[in-house]
RNA sequence: GGAGAGAUGGCCGAGAGGCUGAAGGCGGCGGUUUGCUAAACCGUUAUAGGGCCAAAAGCUCUAUCGAGGGUUCGAAUCCCUCUCUCUCCGCCA
């Protein structure tokens, strides 16, 4: 969310750069000084009646405090207090009526776009960043990890629809054991090399929460929902860590704080029937190795680079080729500033898909999530920016190993960084059915 | 699921219809003292939204004592509903 005060104060620019997202999203403003001047108005008028009213009962505490009987005056008060009740009723549901209106405006203005992020409509515009590691050359047709998999008999999509439905996967073996790898060798680098606490967070959140981190209330038909409760299905960690510090204030000192967690992600995919129906690319549960930080407003640029460079670490360590892209204006999510995706190269199926994607909040969801520190020597609490990041999906980074490691015989060689948490195995041979 | 107790500022904790935005303590900040540190002492220290002001400062108003309603001229305080926490009983991985 946007201040109030910054868009009043800034209107021109905020429509400038939210035009740069494309879209309506600057339209969202057309009504806004009016509206505005109407929401003040109101207020006034309403603190005016109360302000009235509060200063007579101190009257009429006066009286009875100093024990003086003066019966008239007291009931000439009294009557004025109950006339301006009406009024009060009146003027307190315009002004909430007009004060959610604007709420609603509010909640609705995408981020910001930072001034370094490139301008465009869609993925097309996206900009290049780095590349890191050579594709390896095959002296086979490398195939999709779904292929390798389902032959390995460590992927299993017939009985995970039988007992779920469509997009969900049972992983088998050394499929299983491939996963709990990589996210312990994910948590293990992160914790020990890169100052992250490890959380075990809830998997089921709040509407509050998810508010605070921008999911709702826009978002809604990607989530999941338990019925006749408020418990919703996380659809990423970045909402329950995130919300950790929800309506605190936190110590300068203590920043910037790094938290990572490995959870599952819950995602109903509404709307995106028909795409990537094959494999393990979207699913409606998936796990994650997830990077939070809260920083200092002056840090977050800074802390962005290093947050994503924690991601490549993952990457780089795996020996997976990647590609770092700057997401443009059109393609930025809801709330974020700025956003990095990391692209994993996929021989199997010959692109770069998205594995990671790091983005900088600024003070977007702090303001949401009310997450504030006090600066040093400085009394007034100000809200923090929030960063976060996949390090990494794991479900996509098992099917990266998969399709980048596969051998002509079917089988799948585990990376160097690994093999401690595969039991000292060298290879995924093919599991019995 | 049953029975009870509770929720007050950054934290702890008093207050039980009327100058109470809220005592006291801790912490923070500023200062005095001091070889340095520590201690002691003094002062100061909530948030949000309006108004005045070109703006800042400042002044002023309104709201906020878990949330939402109600009673009352007036609610942190009384009533109702909800949420959460704790204790005991039952059940349970």
């Amino acid at each position: 969310m946007l201040d109030l005060g910054f868009v009043r104060a800034n209107l021109a620019e905020v429509k400038e750069k939210l035009a740069r997202r494309g879209g309506d999203a600057a339209g969202l403003l057309d009504g806004f000084e009016e509206l505005d001047r109407r929401r003040r108005r109101a207020i006034s008028d309403l603190e005016s009646f109360k302000g009235e009213r509060n200063q007579k009962s101190s009257e009429i505490a006066m009286f009875k405090l100093n024990r003086l009987d003066d019966a008239a005056s007291i009931e000439r008060l009294i009557e004025r207090v109950r006339e301006l009740k009406t009024s009060i009723e009146k003027s307190e549901k315009e002004a909430s009526i007009l004060e959610q209106q604007m709420q609603a405006v509010l909640q609705q203005i995408p981020n910001l776009p930072h001034d370094t992020v490139p301008t465009g409509t869609s993925a097309d515009n996206n900009v290049e960043v780095r590349r890191w590691g050579t594709p390896r050359a095959f002296d086979f047709t490398p195939k999709p990890h779904w292929e390798v998999g389902e032959q390995l008999g460590i992927l299993d999509f017939e009985r995970a629809a039988k007992i779920s439905g469509a997009r969900f996967a049972v992983y088998w073996d050394a499929g299983a054991r491939l996963e709990r790898a990589l996210a312990n060798f994910m948590l293990d680098m992160h914790t020990r090399q890169h100052g992250y606490r490890e959380v075990l967070p809830p998997f089921m959140v709040n509407e509050k929460s998810l508010f605070g981190t921008g999911q709702l209330p826009k978002f809604k038909d990607d989530l999941f929902h338990c019925e006749g409760s408020d418990h919703w299905l996380i659809p990423t960690a970045e909402v329950p860590l995130t919300n950790l510090f929800r309506d605190e204030v936190l110590d300068e000192k203590q920043l910037p704080i790094s938290v990572t967690a490995y959870t599952p992600c819950f995602r109903a995919e509404a709307g995106s029937h028909g795409k990537d129906v094959r494999g393990l690319i979207r699913q409606h549960q998936f796990q994650k190795v997830e990077l939070v930080k809260f920083v200092a407003p002056e840090q977050s640029y800074e802390e962005h680079e290093k947050l994503t460079a924690h991601a490549e670490a993952v990457l780089q360590a795996l020996e997976l080729p990647y590609r770092v892209m700057n997401l443009c204006a059109g393609d930025l999510g809801f709330s974020a500033a700025k956003t990095y995706d990391l692209e994993v190269w996929l021989p199997g199926q010959n692109v770069y898909r998205e594995i990671s994607s790091c983005s900088n909040f600024e003070a977007f969801q702090a303001r949401r999530a009310n997450i504030r520190y006090r600066p040093q020597g400085q009394k007034k609490p100000e809200f923090v920016h929030t960063l976060n990041g996949s390090g990494l999906a794991v479900g996509r980074t098992w099917l990266a190993v998969i399709e980048n490691y596969q051998q002509a015989d079917g089988s799948v060689r585990i990376p160097e960084v690994l093999l401690p948490y595969m039991g000292g195995e060298a290879a995924i041979q093919p599991s019995p059915r």
